[in-house]
DNA sequence: GTGGTCTAGACCACG
DNA sequence: GTGGTCTAGACCACA
């Protein structure tokens, strides 16, 4: 579990999953939420590679997925820079809820939980852990 | 994305996944909605295989995990049945839950996302599809 | 988990290990334990079949090891009795004492466990569960 | 009965248990007595298969239980290592110590044997083999 | 290079 | 018949 702070950006990382999902994931995060601003310049692959002790295809591979997502986009020998586009941060934010929602949904009804159930749930929230009459 | 009926069990398989992922998931869905009554038996492994027309050793392996879960039992010789007892089922079902609720809760959170949303949310539901203002 | 009561013999059976494995456990156990008499007669292997709803060659199987263990004899045409030789009966128990514990330490002895570990477990026994240094 | 020198590790197989079972042990018993050190990378499954002249599904297995005891971690595209925490090492110690015990004293007990009978035989042993009277 | 999934097909233990 | 172990060898994702 390892921890960096690279520009404005943070990485935590360890080795349950594929770390270009990690990267992936966390840069998507930090632009989502607005921890990296709209239009700034993101650390060049050789550097996060550096920083995260990864080999830079790991990194590239991050930085492509994000560009295909729309949010950032490279600049001819200058670098990666965050979209300066609000509507391609907000449109790739409901998609990715919308998929992230979809999937969840669809794992708890595989457990046989319907929407009444999670909303139960969601109304205890944190209060209670999972109890025992169907949720 | 074939689809077979099983004895009493409905399989749905594609290749986006693990194989042994999706009858491990069908497989656990089935008993965790009763759609397998405790105390029957699976199909066995080389018949599940020979209809699902894949290799006995990759049901095998979806067996095994089952078995982990406590959700099956391998009776020598006999074959493998579902467990008799509903607490194993419903412990199961509880703890699976929370692991989806919980990876869900952290993935919405990665994109800005607070509780209060997803209940706006699943307020809304399935009526509107994903709006603009935030969700 | 059954239980069944076959003649002065007791048997509980589950499937978490080979049938046959658990009859010939436990009818060595009541012989070494004295629970069924020197020169008693066995229930017969259809007699235990039935009873306990297996197949005579898996009962069959166990009392062919009891034989070899010298913990019982056949007779022709008159059925399986235990043996009447007390001598027979406490050099099979102290032989498979010894194994067990050999077997035992050798477990140990593969985690790092000394004599001494296990000697000062003892004496704290039933009393405290497996405790922090060491054991 | 094969010797084998993989590494700091040290493996002896042979045929009378499964083979992925005796590398589990083997591997287990080297990290809980410290033989491999803590973080150290683990043969890949490849060498080792080699080097055992075993199939590398074989040799995969096992590391798959060591992972599931939390024994051990795998990095994408780079291999196996040792877990580097001691809690886990110490933790999953106990816990196979106390199943060993438990399991000794049921085989005991079926013997006849109590906890005074085992802890006199400790006193005594190595100096001498099992004696006639009890145990 | 690493581990992960899958197939085809053999042989074994158990009932 | 059942599941369990093993081999040989292919192809994939990840770093």
């Amino acid at each position: 579990m390892e921890e960096q702070q690279v520009g404005s950006l943070h990485f935590q990382i360890d080795f349950s999953q594929p770390l270009y999902e990690q990267i992936l994931d966390q840069a998507r995060s930090a632009i989502a939420k607005g921890e990296i601003a709209l239009g700034d310049k993101m650390p060049s692959v050789r550097e996060l590679a550096q920083e995260l002790r990864m080999n830079p295809n790991t990194v590239m591979r991050a930085y492509q997925e994000l560009e295909r997502d729309g949010l950032t986009e490279k600049r001819r020998g200058q670098g990666t820079y965050v979209t300066s586009s609000p509507e391609h941060v907000a449109s790739f934010r409901t998609a990715l809820a919308a998929r992230y929602i979809d999937s969840f949904m669809e794992q708890m009804e595989s457990l046989g939980f319907a929407w009444e159930d999670i909303e139960k749930y969601i109304h205890q929230k944190k209060d209670t852990p999972l109890g025992g009459n169907g949720l």
